[in-house]
DNA sequence: TGCTATATTGTTATATTATAACGTAACATC
DNA sequence: GATGTTACGTTATAATATAACAATATAGCA
């Protein structure tokens, strides 16, 4: 498997991290042109930091990246940009962290599962299509229309467990 | 079945919500007398609160009731009633909401789903294994050590809809 | 092109949720 | 009753998010 891929897997400490950041930036534009979205150049900016910062990322902190850089900007400039973002399907809201992070899967709309490791900060994007089956399932049973899902299960990944951080 | 039983699905509008509080402040009594916990007046008192308010409720809700009875009580106060009530599994904390809500099971080291209405604002807690199981499932492939699960659905409960909220 | 409607961004203020830090009171144990 | 521990009171502030309105940029059309 290429290294620079985006999986749903934890990513390797040595993968290459620009490409999957130059990849993930081009698919957005890309699904942006599709569908006549306009992905400006805050908002370009917004979902590169978000892919740079290689793990979930709070709003606060974006938005200090965006002041460092030059840029005015208040909390209302990334939340609008977020939500942008967030309703096209090209980034996730982590609840449980308040944070955010790229989609692996942009344009399909999705319900993602997180697996977030509590030592090193990085969150895995799976799409289990077990855990909808069975969420659907309890939800027919209480009669229950789904709207939205969160699931998110907060642990330690693989590389930490056997040594330091990655 | 006894329609002042808290059960693992949406209340009905007509049942006997005072005996189902009563209930459940009972168990928690027993809870603590058994594992030599103080529930203190005031942590009963947010416990009932919780319980009474009959739906996920935020911690200034909960502060405003308890000051608008007469007593002293500022952030933390409330906070650290929570954080007591959550650590020996008496209530739930819902974060998509940062609403807490009473336990059906308390004792019960258990990881919840909670189905969250978003008409009446209602939410059913499952303790469903076949969830538990898929997900442990899914953290064995990645070698992931599991600490924290969060399932939380948003949708509309089977009463909101065949009318108006129950 | 220039006009106009709409979408985007800037700006100020404030809401909402949660915690830090430190002092006081209650309680439990000896 | 002295003493250590737990719980609570109090003040201040951190962290996350939105409301409201003004200014600017863009798109589509006359």
């Amino acid at each position: 498997m290429n290294a620079s891929k985006r999986s749903e897997q934890f990513p390797t400490a040595d993968h290459d991290h620009q490409t999957c950041v130059t990849h993930a930036l081009q698919e957005a534009e890309d699904f942006c042109l599709q569908q006549g979205l306009r992905l400006t150049e805050l908002r370009h900016r917004v979902l590169e930091l978000i892919w740079a910062n290689h793990q979930p990322v709070g709003a606060y902190d974006l938005l200090e990246q965006l002041t460092h850089e030059g840029r005015k900007a208040a909390p209302p400039t990334i939340y609008r940009s977020l939500d942008f973002l967030l309703e096209n399907g090209l980034i996730h809201r982590i609840t449980s962290l308040n944070a955010y992070v790229g989609c692996n899967h942009p344009g399909l709309n999705h319900a993602a599962q997180f697996f977030i490791c509590e030592a090193c900060g990085q969150a895995a994007e799976l799409d289990d299509a077990k855990i909808e089956s069975v969420i659907a399932r309890d939800a027919k049973r209480l009669g229950f229309t789904v709207e939205k899902r969160t699931v998110e299960v907060a642990g330690i990944c693989a590389h930490c467990k056997q040594g330091p951080h990655p």
